[in-house]
DNA sequence: AAATAATATATGGTTGATCATATATATGTC
DNA sequence: GACATATATATGATCAACCATATATTATTT
């Protein structure tokens, strides 16, 4: 695993990707589902631009039963840290980034609800 | 002007424009041909990518006769700058910043050695 | 079987690159 | 001063590669 400036940028260059990025630093970990309800986007979608996440080192994954539940990966260099924490702090006026965690904040029915067992 | 996250990420996910910006921050100032030598490029390519660069409020230009000279834009908002920063701090340790670093100090009959008078 | 997630496939739009040329500035000659 | 030439830079036109997307289907788990 090479993480460097132009990997990551290229990962986060990108719309979805972005947004989701920004939800799981502020969630610390979200499963498809709930990326697809928060992002208002089709599930193929989320799955793709996860799996380019993944690809690039940019997130982990780990399945739990149906659900699979991705995150910020904690080995990221510090760089790479302070860039996202900078780039969220752009982004909590965001007005878009507000309304993804609104809306994941009001999500029914999130499978961590119900796994509490 | 309007920074955004977005704007930001997009402007530097091209690698003839991240290495640009390296380059800037670390010098300052380059004029177009300084950039084309250093970076090794056609100067089309990089007039381009300034031009890019400069519509999206990362860079601001000024001309001296012959000369554009490009830096970056001490107006933008303090996140941006913050990101900047981490983006440079992962850039020193990368080979090819270092080489576009190296070519533009052993440049000879840069602009700046002529125009002292 | 049902729910969740990943993947195959085809399509279209975007972006970056390159060549040629236009534009801006400076200098030399008459 | 007018004109020719040189140098630096920007831009028009064109093309090809790449990437994101949607639909359909497959894979995995319960």
């Amino acid at each position: 695993m090479k993480m460097t400036p132009e990997i990551l940028l290229k990962s986060l260059s990108d719309q979805t990707r972005l947004r989701s990025v920004m939800l799981l630093m502020q969630e610390g970990e979200l499963c498809v589902c709930e990326l697809t309800y928060a992002l208002d986007l089709i599930q193929p979608k989320i799955s793709r631009h996860l799996a380019s996440l993944r690809d690039m080192w940019v997130v982990i994954d780990r399945r739990a039963g149906q659900w699979v539940y991705y995150s910020i990966n904690s080995d990221l260099p510090l760089w790479a840290n302070e860039l996202l924490q900078a780039l969220l702090k752009g982004s909590l006026n965001d007005k878009q980034h507000r309304a993804d965690l609104k809306k994941i904040k009001n999500m029914s029915n999130r499978p961590e609800n119900r796994i509490c067992a």
